[in-house]
DNA sequence: TTTATAATGATAATCAATATCAATAAGGAG
DNA sequence: CTCCTTATTGATATTGATTATCATTATAAA
């Protein structure tokens, strides 16, 4: 399962990199992984504080920060001002449709578009490390 | 002239909306348009004050948000927290290879993606509004 | 001109993210 | 297990870009 993997992995990332296995980040490990997906910073924390008080937001931020570096999350901006945070599925890739009426996030995934950024970096002797590619716009229902 | 049309389609939403013509405007568009491209806000703040003592951040702010208002400008996020703005040609389009290395910003157009994206989204009962897709990497230069 | 209203610019406020730092916890050595 | 070094935590302060405030100034219509 996708959940245990990844908790697995970013156990397997503090001991590999000399870190400490504390409460605080199991904890945080626990609700992040079982969270519906593109939750702010924000949104974790008080999602946190209910099943754990007392834990700190900089612990949070820190945590998420350490989740992205060990390759279990993506660091996500739509562009409010908001970081946002998504368990990442291990070899696999998709991009947003961004409901600019309710908010919503779809994901899809298009190979032939990722073929083409591809061809595009070559020709400009380019070597794709990332991309960000975001649809926005407004969702069935918020055209009703 | 590109330069020229903006200035043009500027003066023109500035009479539309019932907003006033300022030196300030006229100061902020002349150096605006003849910049080179994604330029930050403190970036072309600082040009200007070569050209214009006295001129206020606030006013450079406001004023380009009215850019983009007026179609003349797009705003632009590179994820640097810095908020970047380029010339718009009218009817035309663009998107971005992002070295990571030097900074340097290669542009590219290519429809075939573009329609992928509408399909996409079709696919999705979704209407696209805008989109963003910023290829991040290295050029052949800092690749050596 | 006169006058109503918008714009400006200095400054304060905002807000998410990050840095600081004393107190606490982890975990290896003995 | 206990000691000890070092990392982590969380309260708080700070940062940095942007936006709001507001007294002063400028615009443009009457
Ligand atoms: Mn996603
Ligand atoms: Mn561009
Ligand atoms: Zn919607
Ligand atoms: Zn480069």
């Amino acid at each position: 399962m996708k959940r245990e993997k990844n908790k697995e992995l970013f156990r397997k990332f503090v001991s590999r990199q000399g870190l400490k296995s504390t409460r605080q980040r199991e904890n945080i490990l626990d609700v992040f992984v079982s969270t519906k997906q593109h939750m702010s910073v924000e949104e974790l924390y008080e999602k946190l504080r209910a099943a754990h008080p007392g834990i700190g937001y900089a612990t949070v931020c820190r945590t998420l920060k350490l989740f992205a570096q060990s390759g279990i999350a993506h660091e996500i901006h739509f562009g409010d001002g908001r970081t946002r945070y998504e368990p990442a599925a291990q070899g696999e890739h998709h991009d947003h449709l961004v409901c600019t009426g309710c908010g919503t996030i779809a994901e899809f995934e298009n190979s032939t578009i990722e073929e083409l950024q591809t061809a595009v970096a070559d020709g400009h002797d380019f070597l794709i490390h990332s991309h960000k590619l975001e649809l926005y716009g407004l969702c069935a229902r918020c055209r009703k």
